[in-house]
DNA sequence: GCATGATCATGC
DNA sequence: GCATGATCATGC
């Protein structure tokens, strides 16, 4: 062996050899018979690391305490380098894992601290010959280990009381419980109810994934570790220090609750924000608000990145109602002709993510502003808005039954190069959702996958109007 | 009033 | 230049 097993720093050292490499430039000549059985780790393992695999409940490397990942990177259409999926662990045995605590469980046991090999995917390709690209080693940051500690007994919790059937990926921030399995599979049974439950396997969220990839293509090097950056920069002390206290929600809705019926002007005055014009003003006065900073760009803190958590902000007219249906990203053609999984796809991990809701309500003529000076003024306000409240929301299994036929729908269009006004679901079939154009310029097109000319519509995904309303009044 | 098509301000 | 979050504009 060229390394020492008993060291996370030599392992992870020796790990460099393998990146701009695949396994087979380590494999014996007659290496195919390897092909078929275990998974890329294993492989890893026997192979390149000549260690063979334990099946002890602790981390693949006993003695370094140390966890071996491979996770797979694809290309996009302008040949960046993505993540492909979330990172999954175990699986989880409804029956056996009832009443375990975070301690007792297989991730704490195995993955405090990891090193994450990072290969490109290619399809039909022999696992010797996937290429490595990057590695990582990496310790999961205090911070993070609190909210994977919360997330791990959010599912526990309806794993303990016979709901494992109801578990989401969207109702954790970065520990997911994640489908895992064939359609046909039969149900796992699970204590306290005859109920049985899809196999779930424990997983750590795409979002999270593509943060730990952005750390690697911030430094210039193809190998890095978070090691010696584990000091907690001052700023963060706070956060730090709430997280120990309060969960992740609890800190945002209370960072909500003070603005409540304040209107965009006031509240970008007491951050010192230039007023705007953008329609997204709403997102922005959210933005700066559940970060608590003055970053105008939506979504963007630590937290909502990595957990892929979706803010989304809503104006109820005076009527009640709301005017407009809510918009996501545009369709992303290629991502859609590429993946033949619906819970691997863009949008299952976009409608399966959490969201924040923040709602705005129109008011009724006058508003009274808190001037500085702590008095009050009366201002006549035309179609002003003020926050009303914010809310978490995951959306149901059934709705996610539904989104995974609207996928496939897409998706037949998309492979039929039928991608025009007309071929999707519409808001009048009152399906939840629906796809629409969005765009800069109405003749702006993107590239068909099927023909590879720039014919493609540009649309996007859309919630329905009705769909919105449903989900405020089931949140009053 | 609503569905559908079209576009805006911004940030990177 | 374009994705994003979102709202505007039109016609029935």
């Amino acid at each position: 062996m060229n390394y020492d097993k008993t060291s996370a720093i030599s392992i992870f050292d020796y790990s460099k050899l393998l990146l701009d490499h695949c396994l087979r430039d380590y494999a014996p000549e007659n290496a195919e018979e390897y092909s078929g059985k275990g998974g890329l780790g294993q492989l890893v393992e026997k192979v390149f690391f000549e260690y063979e695999p334990n099946n002890d409940d602790g981390p693949d490397f006993a003695e370094a305490g140390l966890e071996l990942k491979c996770t797979p990177l694809k290309y996009s259409v302008k040949e960046e380098l993505l993540i492909k999926e979330r990172l999954v662990g175990g699986m989880i045995n409804y029956y056996e894992d009832y009443g375990k605590s975070f301690e007792q469980s297989h991730f704490y046991k195995k993955c405090l601290l990891m090193l994450i090999l990072f290969y490109l995917h290619q399809a039909n390709t022999s696992r010797l010959d996937l290429k490595f690209l990057y590695a990582l080693l990496w310790k999961l940051p205090e911070k993070d280990l609190i909210i994977i500690r919360n997330d791990y007994e959010i599912i526990m919790k309806k794993i303990n009381s016979g709901m494992a059937h109801t578990l989401s990926e969207g109702d954790t921030m970065y520990l997911g419980a994640c489908r895992k399995g064939q359609k046909g599979d039969s149900l796992e049974r699970q204590r306290n109810t005859s109920i049985g439950a899809p196999r779930r396997a424990w997983s750590l969220k795409t979002s999270y994934m593509r943060t730990l990839l952005d750390f690697i293509k911030s430094k210039d090097q193809k190998a890095c570790t978070n090691l010696e950056i584990m000091t907690i920069p001052k700023e963060e002390v706070t956060s730090l220090d709430m997280l120990r206290h309060h969960t992740f929600d609890e800190i945002v809705i209370g960072r909500f609750e003070p603005f409540y019926n304040m209107n965009c002007n006031s509240v970008f005055e007491q951050f010192g924000i230039r007023m705007t014009r953008a329609k997204n003003k709403y997102a922005i006065m959210a933005n700066v608000i559940a970060s608590n900073n003055t970053l105008t760009n939506v979504n963007l803190s630590e937290e909502f990145l990595k957990a892929g958590l979706m803010m989304k902000t809503i104006r109820i007219e005076k009527n009640g109602r709301i005017k407009e249906s809510m918009s996501f990203e545009n369709i992303d053609y290629q991502e859609v002709y590429d993946c033949d999984e619906w819970t691997d796809s863009r949008l299952y991990e976009i409608f399966s993510n959490r969201f924040l809701f923040v709602i705005f309500k129109a008011t009724d003529g006058k508003i009274k502003i808190p001037s500085k000076k702590g008095s009050e003024k009366e201002f006549d306000l035309e179609d002003e808005y003020v926050l009303q409240k914010a809310f978490f929301w995951t959306m149901p299994q059934e709705d996610l039954v539904i989104a995974e036929e609207y996928w496939k729908d897409i998706r037949e269009q998309v492979l039929n190069d039928n991608i025009h006004d007309g071929a999707f679901w519409k808001i009048e079939n009152h399906r939840n959702f629906h796809v629409r154009p969005k765009a800069l310029k109405g003749i702006d097109r993107d590239i068909s996958p099927v023909t590879g000319l720039r014919t493609a519509d540009k649309f996007c995904y859309w919630f329905n109007k009705e769909y919105v309303e449903k989900i405020i009044r089931e949140n009053e």
